[in-house]
DNA sequence: ATTTCACAAAATGTTGGACATTTTTTGCCC
DNA sequence: GGGCAAAAAATGTCCAACATTTTGTGAAAT
């Protein structure tokens, strides 16, 4: 190594692994249910047997893995129950937070609404003009600093730390809906303005509403295209 | 090691410092904000250097141990802004998992509800008794099984296993309150009847009031004797 | 005496290799 | 083809080593 890091973001072994599989994972790349032999992956990702052990533990405690007493890894399964399930969860967390944010929430941080908002218009038309990974992934980026965004003012850091845990839980179907053609992009966009409007007329009801709504939408196979 | 595994419970290396650090921590043994260092972790319950990192990896994705890069590990500090925060996400989790619960719930699920409330009844009389450091785990396993039986019912794995995260990070504060006399073991013996009497007749809204009530019980310090 | 700085000591993060135990696969016999 | 024993692979654990970073210490300068 020569450059000393150009990009602040040098952290940990382990936190560039972690977010190695946890891009894989969402891709589909590693694949639900699927083995992850601790050998197989330092070939394909670097890193130690130490520190692969590591990460696969904290991936674990994230619900991306599972393990089992001497029985290794394995990618969590996902099943249409768990998609349920996590959207439920989701649910509940989203709006709680969105209901403190609300409350609390400055003129600033409508501001940073409103451009997380700007980010998400534009990476969505983007994806729904030319589909690729590219795209997908500035979509689900933009996806989630929205949500993130949202609920950033809720003043609860648990909170907070939930709902990334479970969006990073629900990418993989969520881009699975987007690699099968199943969003419904005029929708979605007539939801997020929805929101975004009653967030800035605080309508506390209308909001919490929108989102619940907007979160649900991803359990129901819209428009098969 | 001469005794194979007298109960079945002999699970990693790594699940028993996990539960040993968490009764230390929850106990106060270990104390806010006290700096965790390896070495010393390791010659107090054993294992290797790489046991013990994983160990602590976990707890972190638990929230009961802080890490920073380069920096260690040390335990969460708890803030009464903290425990506000805790309480809080436990209210959310606990009150939408019992809703579920009440919809789904069996008889036999009423059954293990009025077994646990009455082991907790138990505890709680032997706690107020002679409380010392065996019957307060037992106390406090007694509440733990006792809200875990409450939302059993619900049929989300998830919720489950976020009501167990976020009652393991509440442990040290109510532990605090009952060594310092500050449970009005009264109140909590009517709100307890209560909110079985609620569940048994299916009464929602009642049993989701009376179960906030009791969570947030652990907030205000009630009578200080 | 206090600040600053260089240097030594300690702690962290990472790696490799080793070994016992357990699971999975393979190949053989019936 | 099914069942079983041996072989192979994988997991879980440990130790020792090293580079890097943080922390603590003590001397020099103001």
């Amino acid at each position: 190594m020569i450059f000393k890091r150009t990009t602040g973001e040098d952290d940990s072994i382990v936190a560039m692994l972690a977010s190695a599989l946890r891009r894989d994972i969402a891709f589909g790349s590693l694949m639900p249910d699927q083995k992850l032999k601790i050998a197989q992956l330092r070939q394909r990702y670097g890193g130690s047997n130490h520190s692969m052990r590591e990460t696969l533990r904290l991936l674990s405690a994230e619900g991306l893995v599972e393990s089992t007493t001497q029985r290794g890894f394995r990618v969590t399964s996902a099943t249409e129950e768990d998609l349920r399930d996590i959207i439920m969860v989701r649910c509940q967390i989203e709006t709680a937070a969105l209901e403190l944010a609300l409350q609390h929430g400055d003129v600033q941080w409508e501001g940073r609404v409103m451009a997380a908002h700007h980010g998400l218009r534009k990476a969505e038309t983007a994806v729904a003009a030319t589909p690729d990974d590219l795209t997908a992934l500035q979509w689900d980026e933009a996806c989630k600093a929205f949500t993130a965004t949202l609920i950033e003012a809720c003043g609860s850091p648990r909170l907070m730390d939930l709902q990334e845990k479970f969006f990073n839980q629900s990418r993989r179907f969520r881009l699975a809906l987007l690699r099968e053609g199943r969003l419904d992009f005029d929708r979605r966009k007539a939801r997020q303005q929805a929101l975004l409007d009653a967030v800035l007329e605080r309508d506390v009801k209308t909001a919490l509403a929108v989102l619940a709504m907007d979160i649900e939408a991803e359990l129901r196979a819209e428009p098969p295209n």
